[in-house]
DNA sequence: GTAAATTTTTACGATTTTTTAACGGCCCGC
DNA sequence: GCGGGCCGTTAAAAAATCGTAAAAATTTAC
C-alpha cells in the first residue's frame, strides 16, 4: 500500500502540530483542515483513507460533519474530543463514526486505531477485484493467476502469464510490440523485438486449437498483437 | 438482520451479569464463557457477530485468545479492560481487536461500540470464516489447531503450522513468496525465499503421501505456492 | 543445565524458465 | 525471380528457480 492519506480536520493548532509531526513521521501523508466547511471539502478532494475530525469545532458541529460525509462515504471516521461524556461518544458513533478517543490521548494509541480502521477498509476493497476475462473457449481468472481452454487448465510461465494478462488488459485493441516489451520485459529490453515472437509461440501452442491459425491472438502485421473480444 | 449474537469471553461475574442484563434487553443473544479456552470453542460454536473480551482471564492471557481467533476468524473484537495503559491499548489493537473500552463503561457505550461493530460487517462479504479447512484426505482444524491426513494426526511446529494457515487462508489462490515471507516471518525477512523452500519440504514429507509428486501443496513456478482447493 | 526440538544456514543436483540462435516461409518492391 | 524485411517455429545453451539433505545455531522443554 502506498502511503496512506489522512485528513485531519481539528481547530487547536496545538493538536493539529501534534498529529502533524506524529503522522508524517509515521509515513502517513496528511491534509489538515480548521473548520467543518473545510474539512469537508477536503476530504471530497483528497479522497482519504481516514478522516480524523474534532467534535469542537468553530462553525458547524462536528456531530452535524460526521452525519454530512455519511451521506457519501463510507471513509473510516476517528472522532477526537474534550468532551468525555458518555452521550457523546454514543451520538458520534451512532451518527456514523467508528472509533471515539478523548482527549488528552496518546499518539501510539490513536495510530494503533489509525491501523485498525486501515485494516477493516484493506479487506472491504479486496473483494471487488474478482477479475476475470473470457473469449471464446479461453478463460482467464486474474485472482486465482489461472489460465483455462475449455476446462482445461493451461500452465503458464510467469513472462507468459504477464504477456497474457498485458494483452487482456487492452482486449481487442492492439498492442504494439514496444508496449508488450516495455510492459512484460521493462524499459530496458525495447529493442528485443524477438523476445515477443518467441513467447507469442509459446502462448499459442499452450492456448490454441490450431496454433497456425489463431483465433484469440492475433498479429497485426507491422504493428503488434491483439487480443480478440467477444 | 435476526438478533446480534454476541460472544462474552470474562471471568468477573459481576460484570458478566451487568452485561447479561444490558445486551439481552437490548436484543443481543450472548453466550458467555469465563476462560480463554471455553471463550475460543464458544466462539468456534456460535459463530457470533461480536466477541467481548476481557483481557484479565485466568487462564490465557487476553492477548493470546485475540491472536488464537485471529488465526481462523474476521469476527469483530471488542477489548475490555481495567489496564487503561497505552501500551496494552497498542498492543490489543495490533493484535487484532477492533476496538478497546477501558472500564469503567457505560453501557451504552459499550452498545454503540458494538454497533459500529456490526455495520462493519453488515457490509462485508460472509467469505470462508470456517474454523475447519479440508481437501481430499487433508483435513485442518483452525480452532484446535490441529491437522489430520486421512485420521492420522499430523504434528506440525510453529512455522510449520503458520505456513499452513497463510495457504489455507488463501486456499485455491497463488500466494508468492513474497507473501509467505511477510505473513510467516515477518516483513522484515522478505528476502529469504529459501525459508520457504525448506519449510514447504518439511510440510510436503509431513502431509504428502508422495512429498516428490504433491497433490496438495502445488509450486507454481517462478510465483510460489498454492494449495489445492476443491 | 542438559537434552530435545525447532529454526536458520549452507550446499548441490535437478528441474524449469529465459535467452539466444538458426532456419524457413511469406509478402512486396524491384 | 531475387533479396530484404517481418514473422513463426524449433532447438539449444544459459540462467534462474526449486527440492532436498544435512550441519549449525538457537530456542524450548524438562
Amino acid at each position: 500500500m502506498p502511503d496512506p492519506v489522512v485528513v485531519l480536520i481539528e481547530d487547536e493548532p496545538q493538536i493539529r502540530r501534534f498529529l502533524r509531526v506524529t503522522l508524517t513521521g509515521q509515513g502517513y501523508r496528511l491534509f489538515e483542515a480548521t473548520t467543518g466547511a473545510d474539512g469537508l471539502v477536503e476530504v471530497g478532494s483528497r479522497q482519504p483513507d481516514v478522516v480524523i475530525v474534532d467534535l469542537g469545532l468553530p462553525d458547524i458541529d462536528g456531530i452535524d460533519v460526521i452525519r454530512r460525509l455519511r451521506e457519501w462515504t463510507a471513509v473510516p471516521i476517528i472522532v477526537l474530543s474534550a468532551r468525555g461524556q458518555e452521550r457523546d461518544k454514543v451520538t458520534a458513533l451512532d451518527a456514523g463514526a467508528d472509533d471515539y478517543v478523548s482527549k488528552p490521548f496518546g499518539a501510539s494509541e490513536l495510530v494503533a486505531r489509525i491501523r485498525v480502521a486501515l485494516r477493516h477498509t484493506a479487506g472491504a476493497s479486496h473483494e471487488a477485484d474478482d477479475a476475470a476475462f473470457k473469449v471464446g473457449e479461453l478463460r482467464m481468472d486474474l485472482l486465482r493467476r489461472q489460465v483455462f481452454v475449455g476446462d482445461r487448465e493451461v500452465r503458464l510461465t510467469p513472462i507468459e502469464y504477464k504477456l497474457l494478462t498485458t494483452l487482456v488488459r487492452h482486449a481487442g485493441k492492439v498492442v504494439t510490440h514496444q508496449q508488450l516489451l516495455r510492459e512484460v520485459w521493462g524499459p530496458t529490453h525495447t529493442d528485443q523485438a524477438h523476445y515477443v515472437r518467441v513467447y507469442m509461440a509459446h502462448l499459442r501452442h499452450k492456448l490454441e486449437a490450431e496454433p497456425a491459425r489463431p483465433r484469440y491472438l492475433l498479429t497485426e502485421p507491422g504493428v503488434g498483437y491483439r487480443l480478440a473480444a467477444d
